[in-house]
DNA sequence: GCCGACACCGTACGCCGTACGGAGACGGTC
DNA sequence: GACCGTCTCCGTACGGCGTACGGTGTCGGC
């Protein structure tokens, strides 16, 4: 899953972008612009969620929004940076309402909203691992869930580490589930057929004596889980979580 | 962080080619192969160790063996082929003792593990998320880490979702930690550097009133986690998830 | 020596991001 | 209205990527 960010780009000129805070002047000489900011950002974030990250090219956005590639340049200075304007927009749809209840539904409605954000938006679960891009959305849902981890007694920074492991524990759980989409999507095989193909090779390598353990859970596993079910493996690693912050919690 | 795997590839060749099981007939017309499988996969496995994995490159590679770039796609069928091979590659390295001791210490152990392989080979986090490469080395690994659950009178199932809950957390927080050195690669700017750039915008755009969690925890938490310390996260996670999986092993 | 199989690899292609500079559209000033 | 500076748009070209294709030369079997 690629990740691109900002790169050799300018932090300032991010930032002045994800804030608009660059100079909006209201007169200005040269022509009026066809083409802004947010009609880009809203062409890209709909593509990558349409046919992933990989299909936007800047060449390929220019021509959903009927403009030439560079003509993107105006306006965006680069890729990575049109990456980090995609993630913080789509950060702003995370809790119309702020996460409430007890401390387990409050931790829950933060997972949840996560994992269905980056359900609606595959791409982003990938995006805004690495460098915070510090955006106003991102800020907005750092605050929230900053309050779903309050008042329970955690310092300050194990209120960080609380947020970071339940948000590193979504976006790396949901990152199989769009794995196994991209694979189909680059592979052209199902998983079914990916199987089929496979199958008979791991059957004529496959030493249950040297793998004994593997040899009686697999199969048992294997069809439950499909292979890898990224839903169950959600819902089983949210428990643990929450039963795990639980002893933090309540000491 | 790009995940690259076979795609497109037949999965028969690529199983023939992670066990090396495609028919290797001791003569055989055609010159004497002055380069194999393995010193492909060792030259990519180096080269991905000290610049990451966007700089194994056909030609890069084909470069450090002193060969033609297309000379590579005699021995394997394309770049995606080759990672997994990488990926197997390094998993051999992991477990030359069994996890032993108690449950608890078995998991850090295979936590651990997992971590250090990782910070040995930075790029393997993000190889193998999707469908399984299923090599030799894997199945090793998955047979040694199921050993490391077994007995504790978990099903099948809960054995195969605590090992992916582990792994993905390993995983998913390492992550962070090579987000960082590529994103200092990619940018040329260092932490420090980036912040000195960004601490400004955020000084002008950040309203202590809109965000007033975020203004108490982030002085206290951002200095003593340095941004985002992946160190502490792994710690502070793991307890957390050997907490939580403790209320499932001893109910 | 002939033939088929095979290792090697140069050329070329399509795709990617983007540097660079030309052309024309604007608003302010004279 | 003309001039000038600023700005939007975007074509061309470049270097980078993976790899299709086919030519050349090396082998072993007959």
């Amino acid at each position: 899953m690629a990740t691109e960010s900002a790169t050799g780009g300018s932090p300032a000129r991010t930032m002045d972008l994800l804030w608009r805070t660059g100079g909006d002047v209201e007169r200005r000489p040269g022509p009026r612009a066809g083409l802004d900011v947010d009609r880009i950002v809203a062409a890209a974030v709909d593509l990558a969620d349409r046919e992933g990250l990989p299909a936007v090219t800047m060449r390929r956005l220019a021509g959903e929004l009927g403009v030439g590639a560079m003509t993107l340049y105006t306006h965006v200075p680069g890729k990575g940076e049109l990456v980090d304007l995609m993630h913080d927009a789509v950060l702003g749809e995370v809790y119309p309402e702020p996460p409430a209840g007890e401390w387990r539904d409050r931790l829950t409605s933060v997972a949840r909203a996560n994992w269905d954000l980056y359900v609606r938006h595959p791409w982003a679960a990938s995006v805004g691992a690495g460098r915070p891009i510090l955006g106003p959305n991102l800020m907005r849902k750092y605050e929230l869930e900053l309050t779903a981890v309050d008042g329970l007694g955690l310092s300050e920074v194990e209120m960080e580490l609380v947020l970071t492991l339940v948000g590193g524990f979504v976006r790396g759980t949901v990152g199989g589930l769009h794995e196994k989409a991209a694979a189909e999507r680059d592979s052209g095989l199902t998983e079914d057929e990916w199987w089929a193909a496979t199958e008979p090779h791991v059957d004529k390598v496959f030493d249950p004596e040297r793998f004994p353990t593997a040899a009686r859970v697999g199969p048992v596993a294997g069809p439950e889980l499909g292979g890898y079910s990224p839903e169950r493996s959600f819902e089983f690693g949210l428990a643990r979580l929450l039963d795990g912050i639980a002893v933090l919690v309540e000491r």
